[in-house]
RNA sequence: GGAGAGGUCGCAUAGUGGUCUAGUGCGCCGGUUUCGAAAACCGGUGUACCGCAAGGUACCGUGGGUUCAAAUCCCACCCUCUCCGCCA
């Protein structure tokens, strides 16, 4: 969400943003209907204002008549009607400035889909084996850590079970990240994993402001809904797809203390994603599932860009230790205009090399939101002035599990078909060797 | 899941149809006083939108309804607390 005003008077920009984010949004649209919105305020506050003051003489006995009373009837119809074409204006105005995009950031190549990513350094050597090496499916598979056949059978499709040692060293690079988190002065959260849609939407993982579970590719959970007037009255629940939202949603409706930005946050989650629009990709392992776990990290600072350019590095910075402690060869990459979801100003992803796959795998991504989701989740600070300002909120994984544990497999195999656990996280996982 | 109580301005609390433009206390800000502070006293103190301003409108958990008029009455829902039941 961006402010109306900022929009008004950039409309060039925002245009231009729409275009490089191949966003659907018809802006002059969203201008008309911003006009016509505060029309139709002005009118109705003209007829409140009309009823107030004749409610305020009908409790005059002396002037109290039939007459005005009509009228109050009149006047009160007249602003039901007026108040249902309003909801409706201000309805069409809440769903087209969800669709409106941060402007990305200078640096931010533009680009229409991930071909236009720019990689921007790497780092570690990619192993050579004297031997074909086996992607994470057939290690697993012969360690007996991981058994995907069962999984689908009782999971369905990408369903999984780690088992054994396989357990051990998931549960292992869990721990791993939340020590370098902690250490890194983050304060640990283990959130809701099941929230309400506000978290979600706050978050901007539902498009527009109907959430839909099927459009945006969130699991809901099926309540028993009970039925007022023809329409479900439970709110709705789903399953968050990372705890990002969760960690956002925190300080949602709060105005923070400036003395404590920025807040360093991480979370542990089980993370759920339906995948609907991915149905082709993936398909074999553990590299696209359903569920996982992950430690993710959030950090919410005062609204200055410099600073929060500073913050995304902070947090790379540790993404990349973790990759490197785990002796991972990656590479960062820069994610152009059309890559980037709506609210992103600048993201930047790491990928592991995965030799059994023998291709690139995206392990994390470290987006800076600016303010465009505190706006949706009404989390302000009182700046030097003294003003309250939308505050800006940064997120990036710290360690996606599956995706991870796939890199460990397949880095660390040895001829023999066993793999040998990094240095850094053997006392994590209690074995040096699988 | 059942029964009950409750949700009002940062906090606490008053308000059961019109005089609520939501009172009071605390806190906070400013002033008087003081060498300085405390105390006391005086004044101020929510948010959003429209407007150059004067001013207007909305918001008392949320949504609907009744009424000329709703914080107040009715309905539904959400949340919190207490008790009971079930349960990791």
């Amino acid at each position: 969400m961006l402010d109306l005003n900022f929009i008004q008077q950039n409309v060039k920009i925002v245009k231009k943003a729409i275009k490089n984010k191949n966003i659907e949004l018809d802006l002059d649209l969203l201008l008309r209907v911003a006009k016509k919105k505060k029309e139709f305020q002005q009118e109705l506050d003209e007829l409140r204002q009309e009823k107030n003051i004749l409610a305020d003489k009908l409790q005059n006995p002396t002037e109290r008549n039939d007459y005005l009373i009509k009228k109050g009837r009149e006047i009160k119809e007249k602003i039901t009607l007026f108040e249902k074409d309003l909801q409706k204006i201000k309805n069409q105005f809440d769903s087209l400035m969800a669709k409106v995009p941060t402007i990305p950031s200078p640096d931010t190549p533009i680009g229409k889909d991930e071909n236009s990513n720019q990689e921007i350094s790497r780092w570690g050597k990619i192993p050579e084996f004297n031997f074909k090496p086996k992607d994470h499916i057939k290690l697993g598979k012969n360690l007996d850590i991981l058994d995907l056949e069962r999984g689908t059978k009782v999971a369905g499709y990408r369903g999984y079970y780690v088992k054994g040692k396989g357990v051990l060293l998931m549960l292992g690079l869990v721990n791993l990240a939340l020590a370098k988190m902690i250490k890194k002065g983050y304060s640990p959260f283990i959130p809701p994993t099941l929230v309400k849609g506000r978290a979600l939407f706050g978050s901007g993982y539902f498009k527009g402001t109907e959430y839909d579970s099927q459009i945006d590719e969130i699991y809901q959970i099926a309540t028993a809904d009970k039925e007022v007037d023809g329409n479900a009255s439970r709110e709705k629940k789903f399953l968050i797809g990372t705890a990002e939202p969760s960690l956002l949603a925190y300080y949602a409706d709060e105005v923070l203390d400036k003395q404590n930005l920025p807040l360093r946050m991480c979370g542990f989650s089980q993370c759920y994603r339906s995948e609907i629009g991915s149905y082709g990709k993936d398909t074999k392992g553990l590299y696209r599932v359903h569920e996982f776990m992950k430690v993710e990290q959030v950090v919410i600072s005062e609204a200055e860009i410099e600073k929060a350019n500073k913050l995304q590095e902070e947090m790379i910075a540790i993404s990349e230790e973790i990759l490197q402690d785990l002796n991972l060869p990656y590479r960062k990459l820069q994610i152009c205009s059309g890559d980037m979801s709506p609210g992103k100003y600048r993201a930047f992803d790491l990928e592991a090399w995965l030799p059994g796959l023998n291709r690139w795998g995206e392990t994390g991504s470290a987006s800076n939101f600016l303010d465009w989701q505190s706006r949706r989740l009404n989390v302000q600070y009182r700046n030097k002035k003294g003003e309250k300002k939308p505050v800006f909120m940064l997120n990036n994984t710290a360690l996606a599990t599956p995706r991870t544990f796939i890199a460990i497999l397949e880095n660390c195999q040895q001829k023999d078909g066993h793999i040998l656990v990094p240095k850094t996280l053997a006392p994590f996982v209690g074995s040096k060797i699988i």
